[in-house]
DNA sequence: TCCGGAAGTA
DNA sequence: TACTTCCGGA
């Protein structure tokens, strides 16, 4: 370590508040001990005596402008130990960013840069813990005043890079560090602070969610949290006493809803309905990283409701393991019409239900909407790079499946309520003999679904169409079909048009049951354009 | 000025 | 992994 050049952002052993490990390490780099460069960032724009090199910028929340790059990049080198870190590779270092939705550049505007907050703050959101009441929990280590800080409260449990120490961030130490940092000394903040890191102020916030083990009964440690939060209804809203700042001045003065921010985040392209308005005050008394509960809420319900009503991939949904969103309330209401044009469909019906359909539809056809009292599931993607085998339904794999879903909301059977997010059981067996299925047409038994049977005879299947996907093969059985076509021809089913359960009954009575998806009906409305593309799945091993 | 590839580093 | 360093190109 070079002298005057501090490496060890987090000094260990107690000397003050320090960012907690992921904070200095992403999921994906443990052991990473560096200060990453967008929480540098973030430090000189909460600092007034930064404001003429970095400020953020008018108009936009997140937005900032980098006023001196070469003092920026002086900074950022001093910091990081690169005397010879100039502007040019600092914005490269940013601009590796942008892939990660952590930031992105404001076009048009030199200097300028967009903190992505939506990324940026909400995966972490569950870790804010608020008592019914509104009130932060009495337990609640008290929050040192007159200092502006970002707060880093522990790792979500759920994290691999969950390593938070026992004590480390507990009441009482944060107590004596609050008093610590509110020593009466002058708030302002000294260059070789915020450049030595010797215990800036940022690092002496206070962790309310430390104080979430005394509210879900103490001793937490390293358990997985339940889901057992509720974001309470707040009707006082955050101030946003700094109209540039993306941060909220907590609605609790004093004690804001902290919220950890993480850069640890998932690509996944998320649809929101719903954005945030974080906002931090840098110069208030109470500038921690807090949002307003009222909107996150909302934003974080906007989101479980894409989830749910959109079928979205619970992987489009950051980790809120004590978000619950009740099922009853994710309709999409009309005043906020759907912005998109799938067409939603009900959920298919389980195998014991579509057991039933299909004995009984052999008395009464039956349409699709009349399954729809089957309570409304979410459907769970199927990992694309899921072995064929995976595809088997064998109660390890549910299990399996519920606990994936368990990472984001979603109401277990554990919870007696029904699987939200769960997989729907594929029939471990397909009827061997398809009703109305032409007995001169040999089978199609593809070799996953011999596999998977184990049983059925298998029929050798013509070499093309043992190459052709799953998928082709099944539209040319429907367009070979004549009832098929008839029904084509009558508008009333199309291959990429609206096919729905009657597609799906038509398919079951003609084709080779064994290559009908057993997926969710939304997904054939238009399954080979649709954002659905990928959810059919083939009994036999569906595989692309 | 900004971008992103490539290779290197800790 | 998160940069750092270098560089060619837009």
């Amino acid at each position: 370590m070079k002298a005057g050049c501090s490496i060890v952002e987090k000094p260990e052993g107690g000397g003050g508040y320090q960012f907690p490990d992921w904070a200095y390490k992403t999921e994906s780099s443990p052991g990473s001990r560096q200060i990453q460069l967008w929480h540098f960032i973030l430090e000189l724009l909460q600092k007034e005596e930064f404001r003429h090199v970095i400020a953020w910028q008018q108009g936009e929340y997140g937005e900032f402008v980098i006023k001196d790059p070469d003092e920026v990049a002086r900074l950022w080198g001093r910091r990081k130990c690169k005397p010879q870190m100039n502007y040019d590779k600092l914005s490269r270092a940013l601009r590796y960013y942008y892939n990660k939705r952590i930031l992105h550049k404001t076009k048009g505007k030199r200097f300028t840069y967009k903190f992505n907050f939506s990324k940026l703050v909400m995966p972490n959101y569950p870790f804010i813990n608020i008592r019914s009441s509104g009130v932060v929990p009495q337990s609640a280590p008290p929050v040192p005043t007159a200092s502006s800080r970002f707060h880093f409260p522990p790792l979500d449990t759920h994290s691999p890079t969950s390593d938070v120490q026992p004590g480390r961030f507990s009441a009482g130490s944060l107590t004596a560090a609050g008093q610590e940092s509110s020593n009466g000394t002058d708030r302002k903040v000294e260059l070789s602070e915020l450049e030595d890191g010797s215990a800036p102020d940022w690092r002496r916030g206070v962790d309310l969610m430390s104080s979430r083990s005394a509210v879900s009964g103490g001793g937490m440690g390293h358990q997985k949290r339940k889901p057992d939060i509720m974001l309470p209804l707040f009707t006082r809203p955050g101030m946003y006493p700094d109209p540039q700042s993306p941060f909220a001045v907590s609605p609790i003065p004093g004690r804001g809803f902290n919220v950890p921010i993480s850069p640890a985040l998932s690509l996944t392209p998320t649809i929101f309905s719903y954005s945030p308005s974080p906002g931090l005050s840098p110069f208030t008394s109470s500038s921690c990283f807090s949002f307003n509960p009222e909107e996150m809420k909302h934003y974080l319900h906007s989101q479980a409701c894409s989830v749910f009503n959109y079928h979205l991939s619970p992987r489009t949904f950051p980790r809120f393991p004590g978000f619950m969103v009740p099922p009853l309330q994710c309709q999409v209401h009309p005043e906020e019409p759907s912005q998109f044009s799938i067409k939603l469909q009900p959920p298919p019906v389980g195998r014991k239900n579509r057991e039933r359909v299909e004995s009984s539809e052999e008395a009464a056809p039956v349409t699709v909407t009349s399954m729809a009292p089957v309570p409304p599931r979410i459907k769970v993607e199927p990992t694309p790079e899921r072995d064929p085998e995976g595809l088997r339904q064998s109660a390890q794999e549910k299990e399996e499946l519920t606990q994936e879903a368990g990472a984001v909301p979603s109401r277990t059977t554990e919870e007696g309520k029904g699987t939200v997010f769960a997989r729907p059981a594929a029939p471990p067996v397909w009827p061997s003999v398809p009703i109305g299925t032409p007995s001169e047409e040999p089978l199609e038994v593809s070799e996953d679904s011999e596999d998977r049977t184990g049983k059925e005879p298998s029929v050798p299947e013509k070499k093309e169409d043992a190459l052709m996907p799953p998928k082709l093969r099944l539209k040319r059985r429907w367009n070979d079909d004549p009832e098929a076509r008839e029904l084509s021809k009558s508008g009333k089913f199309l291959w990429n048009g609206s096919c729905g359960g009657d597609f799906l009954r038509k398919a079951m009575k003609t084709l080779k049951p064994a290559l009908i998806p057993w997926s969710y009906p939304c997904c054939f409305t238009d399954w080979q354009t649709s954002p659905c593309v990928n959810l059919p799945i083939m009994s036999d091993g569906y595989k692309d």
